[in-house]
DNA sequence: GTTGAATATGTCAGATTTGATATAAATTGA
DNA sequence: TCAATTTATATCAAATCTGACATATTCAAC
């Protein structure tokens, strides 16, 4: 996917890009951290469904709303890699699958 | 959806709802958690200083400031994952040694 | 032991994230 | 179809986190 294309993308989903006036580093570290909870939200999904829970069911486990579950789990920007990782601790993730993510 | 009809899902999945049990799922968790984080901001320190980059330096780079990379590395209960995973990708730390945190 | 640089600690206003709530849209099952 | 369930989207006050700043403490070199 072309940078441009991708940008748009990622800005049309309420991701803060920067643009070319940021310095190189830190728009890489930024497509980094993104793609890490992109993947967090995707494998909580995954795990979730797999236990069979509802994201009301879900959200009670970890003091939550169902509101939030789905924010988390659409990507939404407005979520913490706290929460997700969290989540993903609550669902006895194994540490690999989190390491794998994390890297 | 009822709270017995719910506490019956969540056992049948093999999740335990009682209160004494979730307060020590959430102590289990929050434990891992901090776990992490301390791991994180250990490896943070320790990776700055074999680059010789002073924290005020470091700060810079991260558009942050001397005091909070001081309470990163101190590993202040008020920072976040986030703040500490975009500041190891800012330092490009090396793959293995985040999944050798992670374990 | 003085000096200066580096790091630690405390505070705080502004920014961001949170759970809760409401409601819309999508999915499921009969 | 259609009603019930599940998930998505929007909003918001309260809680939490942020960078900045002030100041204290530690440290190294002289």
């Amino acid at each position: 996917m072309m940078d441009k294309k991708k940008q748009k993308k990622l800005e049309a989903a309420g991701w803060k890009v920067g643009n070319a006036e940021d310095f190189l580093e830190l728009t890489q570290v930024e497509s980094d951290y993104i793609s890490l909870k992109i993947a967090l939200s995707k494998h909580l999904k995954t795990r979730r469904q797999s236990l069979r829970l509802t994201q009301k069911d879900f959200a009670g486990m970890i003091h939550s709303s169902q509101s939030r579950v789905a924010k988390m789990e659409a990507g939404d920007p407005g979520v913490t890699l706290d929460l997700l990782v969290k989540s993903l601790l609550t669902l006895k993730t194994p540490k690999e699958d989190i390491e794998k993510m994390m890297t």
